[in-house]
DNA sequence: GTCTATACGCCGATAGAC
DNA sequence: GTCTATCGGCGTATAGAC
């Protein structure tokens, strides 16, 4: 019983390690110039054999990584919603994240941000119907019905808002700014807050 | 000598339409997902052979479709600072070109904005270090030595500005803005500048 | 669960007739 | 300059021993 709970660890640690390297691979190459014979390869692995015994095939390991992805997004974001009230300050939780991101873990960063996903998982969900950006809408709607965000299209304040984050972040991961994102965070939150701030 | 002119004619008129094709497909599906078949069969042809007759091979068809995309986006970025003096005048222009090339040429602009060249195109300048792009950073020093745009890092100015019109666009491209973008053109010209621009 | 070995298919690319 | 035909290679994926 006990080597049994090992040999599933131990599988599901090979699975994690797998995603590692795919997601490190797919963030920095791209997903079409990677072949599993690179995946195995970072893994110090001679074949491919052993990833299949863990997906079924490259597809599905980047659908695993899309999914794991979001959905620890997802939850961040209600964390964030659950432990604030106003829309600035949610929407600062989230910028806070996005940064933090940016510099502990720029793979992630990449591919929420940066990689064309819809290329390689063309039956997944575009990434702005995906349930946290659908909230973060929510979070937009609800700062208008407030009165604290100017009263446009919330599509478009959503819009101009994470342009000026997503834009300085993928400047930050593509070396096109040279510090680490942190160093802009309060600067670049102001400039987003200030355009759809009500004044 | 008349039929001479007229093949080189026809060739280049064939090539054009291979590179036409190309982009269409390469915006459209990406660059790996769309095979050389997929082009000839867009152009009516039984094979790929053609296509070796005008192109080395695959990627020099993106190549050249950079080079013209990138020179001529060049040369519009020197008449617009030709015909204008001021900062904010230079980038309205360049901004008036972003959103006439979304709904006039979406394939340019998806070539320009959102495709990831250098995946498919490595040994290519990025984008932002084509000559276009830095007399974009130019004109914002300028502007900043004018006093027009507020003193702040020029990178930094230039993420947000085209952060805002550049994320505005990629929504209209990919369908999350349902208008034209020309609908979307003053207001966000606004938010945009104001970003910027010195109080 | 990882190894060796191998099959298979697609796509890029070429040869040569017309 | 386009056709038929074909090659070669790479990358995905599988079979089966250990």
């Amino acid at each position: 019983m006990d080597q049994e709970i090992e040999i599933i660890q131990a599988k599901a640690e090979t699975q994690d390690e797998i995603l590692l390297a795919a997601l490190k691979l797919f963030a920095t190459k791209g997903y079409f110039t990677t072949s599993l014979v690179d995946i195995a390869q970072a893994l110090g692995m001679k074949n491919t054999s052993p990833i299949y015994h863990h997906f079924k095939n490259k597809q599905m390991i980047a659908a695993r990584l899309y999914a794991n992805i979001f959905d620890s997004f997802n939850i961040s974001v209600d964390e964030i919603r659950r432990r604030n009230q106003k829309s600035s300050e949610q929407l600062r939780g989230i910028v806070d994240l996005f940064f933090k991101l940016t510099d502990d873990a720029p793979d992630v960063m990449q591919f929420l941000l940066i990689l064309k996903l819809n290329e390689f998982l063309p039956e997944e969900k575009p990434v702005l119907e995906t349930a946290a950006f659908v909230k973060i809408i929510k979070i937009i709607q609800s700062g208008i019905t407030a009165g604290e965000i100017s009263d446009i299209d919330p599509q478009l304040a959503n819009a101009y808002f994470f342009g000026i984050i997503n834009n300085t972040l993928r400047l930050v991961l593509t070396g096109g700014l040279d510090k680490k994102a942190d160093a802009y965070l309060s600067q670049t939150w102001l400039a987003a807050w200030n355009v759809i701030a009500k004044k």
